[in-house]
DNA sequence: GTCTATAGGCAGATAGAC
DNA sequence: GTCTATCTGCCTATAGAC
């Protein structure tokens, strides 16, 4: 657990890269402790020394995933505000959409979006994490729209909850159309088109 | 394969159901054969003799969703133009949203879309047939959206291809991250406001 | 921390009786 | 068509040596 200070990345963080990898691509359900080992070329034992159980390697993962997701969305604030961009609102939400385009390029889902095709079958652990980066996502889109309606750069009907809700969904459900398709293109337009469908200067049509 | 004529549904077809309702609820790497055997109390052996291998009663699974699906699409093409609805376009969109709204009610997800999640581990033929399955509603989308477009009904930006998919995704993945929290109502409200969005009286906000 | 070895169970699938 | 019995292989997980 502790920082191992050799110059390698420790262990459990590359058992974290490979599994997170497996799960994306194939599902929590389509992988397997000797899938991780062989990739790694270390034993299934060595695995469970550091991940006691598939459960517990499967909440850390959705921890670090939405720890990370949680700095990109950080990050994403702090470079809108830094390079002054204005408004600030429409820039972030592109950010947004782009963070999910860069997961697909690498052929594999959100992390969360598989997790949450195969909810029913999960441990009640990882259940709920999932519906916190869920949460998580939600909250920080709902802050970005109501900045963009307050500063008149973003239009949209209704409340900012379930705008925010149709931005992950609709983000999430391209994702897992394209993905079968190989086409990046697919969700890159569909975010292209929620992006033009918020953003005031082109919502008239 | 023939019908039977007993009354009961014949096995097949019974197989066929409870393996439907374990891959919308569980997924394809979620659920055995002795799940479905359980169900149906009957043996594993018996399940092998009307379905050799899992792909093929997987590529079964697909074939005969598709087609019910397709039926369903026809049927609305039927009863909106013999109501007399004018226009029909929006109460066709209306009436495809509800069929994905009806899939949810039952905890379910989109056969196909659980699929597209698990797509890289599908046998090739069950690949080829989910392809398929999107590529039929995008088509029959195309048609209702020019439809629309041409008697003024609905108002759309791009392609008619583009919004095709556009409004699949969004009905997908509205359904994927609505199912975690069982609340149909972020479905339906992603649906309303997808309508919302190509209805031409409600188009300028 | 990583290994070998193994337990105990369930997966998909087959053989052959009825 | 459905059964019992069984095969083979992989799964998660543990014990104990190094």
């Amino acid at each position: 657990m502790a920082a191992g200070g050799t110059g390698s990345a420790d262990t459990a963080s590359r058992i974290l890269d490979a599994a997170e990898r497996l799960v994306q691509v194939r599902g929590f359900n389509g992988f397997s402790y000797a899938d991780v080992a062989s990739e790694l070329t270390i034993t299934k034992a060595a695995l469970h020394y550091h991940f006691a159980s598939k459960a517990d390697l499967g909440a850390a993962l959705i921890t670090r995933y939405a720890e990370r997701f949680s700095q990109a969305l950080a990050e994403v604030d702090a470079a809108t505000d830094a390079a002054g961009t204005v408004p600030a609102a429409p820039a972030k939400l592109a950010a947004y959409a782009r963070l999910y385009v860069e997961v697909l390029r690498s052929s594999r889902m959100c992390l969360c979006g598989m997790l949450a095709a195969e909810y029913p079958t999960l441990p009640e652990p990882m259940q709920v994490a999932v519906l916190g980066f869920f949460d998580d996502n939600e909250k920080w889109l709902q802050g970005v729209l109501e900045q963009g309606r307050t500063d008149g750069s973003l239009r949209f009907a209704g409340s900012s909850l379930d705008t925010a809700r149709v931005i992950i969904s609709s983000l999430e459900g391209a994702m897992l159309v394209a993905r079968p398709y190989a086409d990046v293109s697919r969700l890159q337009a569909a975010a292209d088109r929620m992006l033009a469908g918020l953003i005031s200067t082109s919502n008239t049509v």
